[in-house]
DNA sequence: TGGCATTAGTTTTACTGCAAAAGTAATTCG
DNA sequence: CGAATTACTTTTGCAGTAAAACTAATGCCA
């Protein structure tokens, strides 16, 4: 039998930063800790024993790092010792995962939507959560990715893409499935998820970029999330890259949405051929060397790389994360993207730091348990 | 005869924290300060009472809010019981003004610079100093602020106007006039003096904006200033905003610089009429209607709102602050802006709060001398 | 092999700085 | 004129901190 596990007691203050602090920067030693939150070593004995105590950290064996003195003895979280679900919505259907405290993914299930109405949205989800928690003791929160703007958490004040205005999702799922639940945007969640678990963990600053059905764009500055009440409208979508490019349906001429999302890529490539191909196929044809998919490919390329260098001069980030469905467009056309950046960027500049996430559906999943773990973590008070 | 000023004594913590709100937010009550800083009423006396004591806060008299209960005793800095000298350094003289602790100019003067020998420009900056310091019982500190790169607050890394690379200029103008010294960039400085003492006060995140002879980009995120390694080179000087738009002579077309410095404008009104117009006249001349300066005026108009866009859009700041010695291109082209503003938003967008600062050639001054004020105050953990 | 240096972590102690509570002050409103 | 309201002060007790002394566990070196 199971022994319950104990709530996440740290209430905010010292005790609930060495808790987030072993969280995210995984097993770290009270010695490092302290550096790191500039306390004495005896506050954080004082801080971690009752932790530990709870159940929430333990000591892992110690790594021998081959310094001259007592070795250190790591804390860490017991990651398995809570899970979350984390669900992303599209139009057409519902991704979900199931992870452990540090996001990390133990199961994967998805639902079809056949109608837009919210109450059968909001039971769908229901269902698709009680599959997914079904693979673990128990779901201690729930979180909801959705391309649109969210408020409190918890209502939908506006999602084209369902043409839903001012839903309560959030309730409507926690007395349906009574797991406490969190609506986010999508964006906000896919940043935050790179903030604590992903390729911005530890960093100050960073600038995220998705490309896949839209263009999504995220900011972390003096490591906290940057929104406001625009947040979630999509202000990248119309961004002005190439003054000679297609038209959006916005009637905006080269703007990121036109050049930049899968369906712009696979159309533009289907034109020039004649015939109806893919998104991998358009890059695939690209790497072969075809023409057209080429100069599509690289025109995007080089746009993307001009939107770059517009973020990394307003913004400044120590780092740029690329991520997405439609992220193998930065392998692919890597090289037209690189001089993209070159055109718009001071040649006195630093070199920037790239990195691309892996394109995986479900990482817009992770990033709703995240948004998931946060509440949890932090308390009411994200 | 004047009683000595006692030093800023409070290290950082919350008595540094009271001294700085009252600073920074003008006459204000205790029991404000503790709501705003989250502090029991009890503490607010016992931190403030020394700060009185020491003589840098003093009670003003109460203002009648018409309120019930027992009025409030406001306190506020003593501003004029220290100065401070802030200078602008360009390529063909110095500007300087000296300030009070609340940044209030009291006295300008100015210099022309025959040579850019480090040493030479030392000296002048340090009988400039003299002479600016000559109206005040003494000069605390002396801020410097150069469009170039910055280091350590003291070190020119490089200054391509003056062909400068690696001067110690804070220690040569420490040594030659004995007052503590930093050396800031320009932008920097003049962001830092709207955060602290202008159109940013109290603002979570601005972004600022200067037109003159450069253009200059600054960003205040949660708060605090947003630098990197790159911040003083002018990352957007570049910034293409008119693909249609004059070469710049580095090859780009239709950039900032091309488009919206004062010598861009001038140039282009001066080719287009047959004869040589200054800055103010073209603006005038657009203001009269005479055909070509209105074009001139109107495209740059229209490319500076698709910065403020980009702006917007990229950095989501709750004001965007225009200034420089050009910022009159505002009030002239105000609807060719707003037009390239909606040209690049989300109609669904918030209305962006825009501001326009007084185009005063002592505002870069100012700035310079808040970097002053802030070293102090803060102590040199800037 | 034993001492020494080094680093990690614990225990003890004393103290700072805070909030909470109770008290005082100064005003408006009825 | 007193009740309500708000601002500030004084008093008190306590929680959380650092500092110091201590224990622990390793590498290094003679």
């Amino acid at each position: 039998m199971r022994i319950a596990t104990p709530p996440w007691t740290p209430s905010p203050g010292p005790s609930q930063s060495v808790a987030l602090e072993v969280l995210i920067n995984g097993p770290i030693s009270r010695s490092e800790i302290a550096r790191r939150l500039d306390l004495s070593p005896g506050s954080l004995t004082r801080l971690s024993t009752p932790l530990i105590e709870a159940g929430l950290l333990v000591e892992v064996e110690e790594r021998v790092d081959g310094r001259a003195g007592r070795p250190s003895r790591p804390l860490d979280v017991v990651a398995d010792s809570r899970h979350f679900i984390g669900m992303k919505l599209t139009g057409n259907g519902v991704l979900g995962v199931t992870t452990d405290l540090r996001a990390n993914v133990v199961a994967t299930a998805s639902a079809a939507l056949d109608s837009r109405d919210p109450d059968a949205v909001a039971g769908v989800l229901a269902e698709l959560a009680t599959r997914l928690g079904g693979s673990v003791p128990s779901v201690t929160a729930l979180g909801v990715g959705i391309g649109g703007l969210v408020s409190d958490h918890a209502i939908v004040t506006s999602a084209p893409f369902l043409e839903w205005s001012e839903v309560a999702l959030g309730t409507m799922l926690e007395t349906a499935t009574g797991i406490p639940t969190v609506i986010e945007n999508d964006i906000v969640a896919f940043t935050e998820a790179e903030h604590w678990f992903g390729a911005g963990r530890g960093l100050d600053s960073f600038a995220v970029l998705t490309l896949g059905a839209g263009i999504g764009y995220g900011l972390v500055v003096h490591d906290r999330l940057v929104v406001n009440e625009d947040s979630g409208i999509g202000l990248v979508g119309h961004w002005p890259i190439d003054p000679f490019g297609p038209l959006c349906p916005a009637g905006h001429r080269g703007c990121a949405r036109s050049m930049l999302t899968q369906a712009a890529i696979t159309q533009a490539v289907s034109t020039a051929l004649g015939r109806e191909v893919g998104y991998d196929e358009a890059l695939d044809l690209a790497v072969a060397g075809e023409p057209a998919a080429r100069r599509v490919v690289d025109d995007a390329g080089r746009g993307l790389g001009r939107m770059i260098a517009a973020m990394a001069n307003l913004t400044v980030p120590e780092r740029i994360i690329l991520g997405g469905e439609g992220v193998r467009l930065v392998d692919v056309a890597g090289e037209a993207m690189h001089r993209g950046i070159a055109e718009d960027r001071d040649p006195r500049t630093h070199k920037l730091d790239i990195v691309a996430t892996p394109g995986d559906d479900t990482e817009w999943c992770r990033g709703a348990a995240v948004i998931a773990i946060q509440r949890y973590v932090l308390g009411r008070r994200l």
